[in-house]
DNA sequence: CTGCATTAACTACTGC
DNA sequence: GCAGTAGTATTCGGTC
DNA sequence: GACCGAATCCAAGTAG
DNA sequence: CTACTTGGTAATGCAG
């Protein structure tokens, strides 16, 4: 586990670690995968694997976190990774999570990128403000990571940060929908909720 | 089954149905696929199914004609389809199969659409004879039927004949890999053997 | 119901 | 408020 | 080992 | 023989 709480700053959250629903979210990819839960981050890699060998390895990683949840957010693909490299091995690796997930009736919604950008800063597209030129993808994942530590008061640190901060914004999407909210969120951001799919079957949390 | 031996054309091929290995060939897609074994083809659909139903229930039906098998061959994506509809969900279908028959420990191939063209008609790309204009796609998959109906004495028939054919050629190409070969084929069809990928783990039956 | 030809996503943002 | 338009992510390899 | 930047598939056919 | 160029699929809707 590489993020903690910051202890230095506490921000005015209701930490609901251990107390709500059990909601995961998921950010899946080839190599480094977000995932994140009430209060916490973590991630995983998939070095030196490839192939069924990586597939297999992410679907139960990542079982293994979901195992028990009420509720699995997973960012869902852009479409812009489409005809690109490894862009069918990783359809392959999110739908084997959602037919996983199915299998084991654990209700899930799926996010697209767009959604989880608007939750955690309220646009989901950004341009410099002073150059005006539209920011890098990488720029915005960094938008995105500051707002969520910010927000949420963790710490998203080392290489994966920006994966682990992706899996708490899902997450926190998903306590929100189901009345948890860790934190306020302007309406800027919140409109984000009702772009998702969300699951039809009941939740075994009331919401 | 919709396939039958062709009684009235019996051609000079060895049937070896039931005596030498099994051999299966998947052209997997999401709502008509093919299956073939020696001797016989047969197809299944996913009517009536979307999602994650309709990719477990693709795994579940392939697997039940693979369960016994001692090499599998599958179809490959072709690089066109990215970007089109449901190519993700295909990707998926495909990966997942592969997942799960190397959990089975059951040797497979991948072979690309043009290596099954190849094979079956000693040409990927034919162009008309007289318009000199390149054949669509549908022609395309006629050509590699009749082919294989001829070569095989198999009669591919109804509307997923062409699903058929497909399964059948990429399982006669495992079988004349494994030295089995179900007929003679000329030189400029059997050299799209060395294009595909292999297993290199040791097949139960002996080369 | 079968066969062939066509066409291929989604949504936030911007300007009217 | 409505219609048109454009944007969209990740891996791998080399570098520090 | 982490960071940054660039390219993003594969092979059959065909021409030289 | 080598180097370069190009082609590649499938679901859906309408017609027969």
């Amino acid at each position: 586990m590489t993020t903690l709480f910051d202890t230095t700053t506490v921000p005015a959250v209701n930490v609901t670690a251990g107390t709500g629903p059990l909601v995961i979210g998921l950010d899946i990819a080839l190599v480094t995968s977000g995932v994140a839960g009430p209060g916490w981050a973590n991630h995983f890699r998939t070095t030196g694997l490839a192939g069924e060998d990586r597939l297999q390895h992410i679907v139960d990683t990542a079982a293994g976190y979901y195992r028990n949840a009420d509720l699995v957010l997973i960012e869902g693909a852009a479409y812009s990774m489409a005809k690109q490299v490894g862009h069918d091995e990783m359809s392959a690796a999110r739908w084997m999570i959602r037919c996983d997930l199915r299998r084991r009736r654990i209700p899930f919604a799926v996010v697209t990128p767009d959604s989880r950008t608007i939750y955690a800063t309220g646009r989901a597209r950004w341009k410099d403000e002073e150059t005006g030129k539209k920011l890098t993808p990488r720029q915005v994942k960094g938008k995105v990571r500051d707002e969520a530590a910010r927000r949420y008061g963790i710490v998203f640190d080392g290489t994966a940060r920006f994966d682990q901060a992706d899996a708490y914004v899902l997450m926190a999407m998903g306590m929100d929908w189901l009345g948890y909210s860790l934190a306020e969120v302007p309406k800027t951001h919140s409109r984000a909720l009702k772009g998702v799919a969300w699951p039809t079957q009941t939740v075994a949390v009331a919401r």
